[in-house]
RNA sequence: GGUCCUGUGGAGCAGUUGGAGUGCUCGCCGCCCUGUCAAGGCGGAGGUCGCGGGUUCAAGUCCCGUCAGGACCGCCA
């Protein structure tokens, strides 16, 4: 190495020995006669000091982010001159030698920690952005979970596989990234989005426990926690029931938490049913940091003449409320903005009654329209009190009405206040349906055709697939929902019935997987697992707002990579070579 | 596909009712400076106000379109 020691690891114990350090340069504050420089390495900063000598006056020529080598002894500052905001603080390198590696050009972003810059430059410059402490610190944290998780599945006799990313278009509902075949035109590779079919056929191949950390790709558009290209730690058992999968995933999230946000995870974690989750939160990955529960008034407001509310019950939906602590302190043009919030989400609005802070008597637009009866019992039914304001969301598609109220309880929260920012809250979600609903009225699968019906349904879920549940589950932290898996499907009649009711044929069957449906003609072993969103979980522990801060080269909001410019054109013999435009041999 | 926010020297921002490319912090260039640590002092350079069109005597400012970045809905395990 060019280097003796690393930058941030010097310490009193070095005073004396001389060093020789490469790294670049972080800051520098030049008083003419005595130069002090900031040098940086991935270890972190030493302050180096150059005297009035002929090193002196080659320093003065260094500008931010040249990079460097130093020659050295070690000195421990003078007294009253230690800097206790840095680990190296007590000492300093007076500077015997300097050599320069390369130079640096003005700095179309500053490396430095107190600026806030705009993702555009800071994706363009990722390396420069890179180099500073914050986004450094980032890629260092996933490292060591990825490293975390290794080291406890290898731990536990699981097989790190590597699955193709050039392969067939799989069942999961996203739109695919095509690559077109050069040797066979007209016919195109789908880029994974999960190997979800390699690793079931891993579990016919006698793997047994099986993990990767898995590109997946999908052609759907962006959010701060969604990138095209993504990361899963993927997980496959065999021989398990979901208990066993769910130790896993719980052993992974201690493990990681523990050793990377100081948090011990009190184990088991919750497990809370879909039905219920919908039912408390209005969502199936609730954030438990807070209370802020809904109230179901399908029944207590039976019978009410207001029609907006009437109109949803009769028509077999829900009506629903939730409680904003404190709420009755909005003002008129606050308590609309919520009405804009909601029809931004596609809702009609959200009616709301106002609590009177001094004598909890129930005002607004809706309480003219609610019986004395109605109002009088409304405050215990939904947990008010004065000064609260009660939120309520109506719809003959009570998922609908659900998920309105719980998007409104997030919304309470932050505006609230009462999300506390260091807790951590677990739980696992179990026992989601199995179908829903799909825009022809069919049925889909909600997490993908191969999870298998709960004990309770394996024989009979066909009878009523708006209410069959599935041995699957999701891990959620604070409200994201962090991973998700289930036991999948071995036996080939209840596969069958599966694709029955999805509207599936075996012709389609045959088409799509067929070659996985040929493999479990033999011995398939009963398995499932599990795959966490990597993206996400890294996010949390370092506690980002996107998942692009976790990712090393991330692309924009746009689907552009603003380094590389990808995506590019091509030439016209790329393009012709490609098979791009060749027609298909049979129409599909 | 839809709604919204942002775009002003290299970076981050301010810019009032439409009235001169105006201002601030940092950076950059030059000079000074022996104990700083987001060093300091003096001086200087640097601008197609994202781009195109429109309204107006006059547009950074208002309107339309478009591009880029971001948030959300739709979509998406």
């Amino acid at each position: 190495m060019i280097r003796t020691h690393n930058a941030g690891s010097l310490r009193a114990e070095a005073v004396g020995t001389r060093v020789t350090l490469a790294g670049w340069v972080a800051r520098r504050r030049d008083h003419g006669g005595v130069i002090f420089l900031d040098l940086r390495d991935a270890s972190g900063v030493v302050q180096v000091v150059f005297r009035a000598d002929e090193v002196a006056d080659q320093a003065h020529a260094l500008r931010n982010e040249f990079c460097v080598k130093v020659v050295g002894l070690v000195e421990r500052r003078p007294a009253g001159n230690e800097n206790p905001e840095l680990p190296t603080g007590d000492v300093e390198v007076a500077v015997e030698s300097l050599e320069i590696f390369s130079e640096a050009a003005p700095l179309p972003l500053p490396v430095d920690d107190h600026v806030e810059v705009g993702d555009d430059v800071r994706l363009k410059y990722r390396y420069l952005d890179l180099r500073r402490s914050g986004p450094a610190r980032t890629l260092r944290l996933r490292s060591r979970a990825s490293q975390l998780a290794r080291t406890l599945l290898d731990g536990r006799d699981f097989l790190e596989i590597e699955t193709p990313t050039l392969t067939a278009s799989t069942p999961e509902g996203a739109r695919d990234f095509l690559v077109p075949v050069r040797l066979q035109p007209g016919t195109w590779f789908a880029l994974p989005q999960s190997p979800q079919l390699f690793k079931q056929l891993l579990m016919v191949s006698g793997v047994e426990r099986y993990y990767q950390l898995a590109r997946c790709y999908r052609d759907e558009d962006f959010r701060a926690d969604r990138q095209p290209e993504f990361t899963q730690l993927d997980i496959e058992m065999s021989f398990v029931t979901e208990d066993d999968v769910i130790d896993v995933g719980e052993a992974i999230v201690a493990a990681l938490w523990r050793e990377l946000a100081g948090h011990d995870i009190q184990l088991p974690l919750p497990r809370i049913t879909w039905h219920e989750a919908m039912h408390r939160y209005g969502s199936d990955k609730p954030d438990l940091r807070y209370g802020v529960e809904l109230s179901d008034l399908t029944d207590y407001l039976r019978g009410t003449t207001f029609r907006v509310f009437a109109g949803a019950i009769d028509a077999g939906g829900y009506v629903g409320a939730v409680v904003m602590p404190g709420g009755a302190g909005q003002t008129r043009r606050e308590l609309d903005g919520w009405q804009d919030w909601a029809k931004a989400r596609g809702a009609r609005g959200l009616a709301y009654v106002v609590l009177d802070a001094e004598t909890g008597q129930p005002r607004g637009p809706v309480a003219k329209n609610l019986s004395e009866a109605h109002l009088a019992g409304l405050a215990d039914e939904v947990g008010a009190k004065p000064g609260d304001v009660v939120f309520f969301a109506a719809s003959a598609d009570r998922r609908e009405a659900q998920e309105l109220l719980g998007a409104a309880r997030v919304e309470i929260a932050r505006r609230a206040g009462l999300v506390d920012d260091d807790a951590w809250a677990f739980c696992w979600v179990v026992d989601a349906p199995m179908f829903e609903r799909d825009a022809d009225g069919g049925w889909s699968a909600v997490h993908h055709p191969f999870t298998a019906p709960n004990d309770d349904w394996v024989d009979g879920f066909e009878s009523a697939p708006d209410q069959a549940l599935a041995f699957a589950y999701d891990i959620v932290c604070n409200g994201n929902e962090i991973g998700g898996g289930s036991i999948r499907i071995h036996r080939p009649d209840v596969q069958r019935r599966v694709f029955d009711v999805l509207g599936i044929t075996p012709e389609d069957a045959a088409a799509k997987f067929g070659f996985l449906l040929e493999a479990f003609k033999f011995g398939p072993p009963p398995h499932g697992g599990i795959a966490f969103g990597w993206d996400r979980v890294c996010m949390l522990l370092a506690e980002a707002d996107s998942i692009r801060e976790v990712i090393a080269f991330p692309k924009s909001r746009g689907g552009l990579d603003p380094l590389t410019g990808a995506p590019t054109q091509i030439t016209a013999r790329q393009r012709a070579e490609a098979g791009v435009d060749a027609k298909p041999k049979t129409a599909t």
